[in-house]
DNA sequence: TTCAATTTCTGACATGGTGTCAGAAAATAC
DNA sequence: GTATTTTCTGACACCATGTCAGAAATTGAA
């Protein structure tokens, strides 16, 4: 029962392929693909230490040598992705070139990316209401996607590119914009199609910060008399 | 320590002020005031039965008599919360008359609303990710939202005021914008000004529904050759 | 006002998840 | 092959939850 789409093998963890590897850091990263395993098809809100290690084929308390908690765990899974995530939405924070294009590039990068991880997004945040520590992580996160968002604009708008407003509110909301609109398309299945998705944001961030002309507008010129 | 803005009283039940008012409906209403009292100033990961009803003076299974357990009266909650952010939110929706007046009207209504109920709101969805009843009252919430920006965006299309993109993954992205927006910059102390959040908030709705032209553009126009 | 009927409340209990710890088992080093 | 170190486990104490039988209170009818 429960359709559940398996496409997309849910990521797993190879421990760093050196030469030796210890047999702590094998079963460390056997819990973390157990948590993958789980999260990739169950909200976090079913994952317990029991059900996780169970999957493992481990006792329960041996979980707690590798992490303090569940919450922990899902810090060292937004660790991985954060990284991801930031690299993949490069072109327009730092790039040179044509901003519109750049920007269009960031964003079917943000869609690609959430697209293949959401349940695993959608499982931090959840997990991020229920442990400040791990609350605060997140909220960094998005923090860091201000900063820089923030820089952009301010830099486009010393060029002309950009209208001159207050930057800093504009990225905070057109990064929640991009966040909680990839996170309920993409969290949980069945998943949206991403291309409508990308063509919304796309629509938005590139109408709100160089202008509607960018589009095939065939109206909204015609100013209400 | 830990400093808590007190301004803007917390919202208090006045059971339905009928004639006879039973003992029950009286601890009923003790009971959600202890809970938005509570939630006034602290995550809801710290409010337990045991807590909650602390703060009434009555036994700790007395609770289980009015609901069966928190998440239930937080959905209670949200059901007093969604009619008056649709209520607010009303004209740009329903309305007749210059969209861009509406949607300035609707949005100023919605960060007003927001900005009182923030901690109640955000109480709201973070319970909503331990309990699925809850989560699916809430994304049905907002899918009502979703219905009806797409709708009015459609009739505005067919008006020719606003450009013929696909209505709905719009409009989701931008009650995304609206709910993530407004719960981050108020659900918790300190809240941040309204003011900024409303403008942003403006300036991306119009900006993509209506056109750049709205705002004192004195760039975006030099498409860059 | 009294006292029975009904409603409301409480203490005690069972359950299930958490995190800890001493010692068993396994891995590693010599 | 044995000693040492690392890893794992079962048992325990803790805490929040939800239930239930009976105690307390409210109600209302005489």
């Amino acid at each position: 029962m429960s359709e559940i789409e398996k496409s997309s093998s849910p990521l797993r963890i190879s421990p760093q392929p050196t030469l030796k590897i210890g047999k702590s850091e094998r079963t460390r990263a056997a819990i973390l693909n157990g948590a993958l395993g789980l999260i990739w098809s169950h909200p976090f809100r079913d994952m317990t230490v029991s059900s996780l290690m169970a999957s493992t084929g481990m006792s329960r308390s041996a979980f707690y040598q590798y992490f303090n908690d569940l919450h922990e765990l899902m810090e060292t899974l937004l660790d991985m992705l954060q990284q991801e995530i930031f690299d993949v939405a490069e072109p327009w924070l730092v790039g040179v070139g044509d901003p519109v294009t750049l920007l269009r590039e960031t964003l079917a990068g943000l869609v690609q990316v959430c697209y293949q991880r959401g349940p695993f997004l959608r499982a931090i945040t959840d997990a991020a209401t229920t442990d400040s520590r791990l609350e605060n992580a997140w909220l960094q996160f998005l923090a860091g996607f201000d900063d820089a968002a923030t820089a952009r604009i301010e830099a486009d708008q010393k060029q002309g590119l950009i209208p001159d407003f207050e930057a800093r509110p504009v990225a905070f909301a057109l990064n929640r914009l991009n966040a909680y609109t990839l996170l309920q398309a993409f969290g949980q299945h069945p998943r949206k199609q991403p291309e409508p998705v990308r063509e919304a944001l796309a629509r938005v961030w590139i109408s709100t910060l160089y202008g509607s002309e960018w589009f095939g507008n065939e109206s909204s010129d015609l100013v209400r008399k």
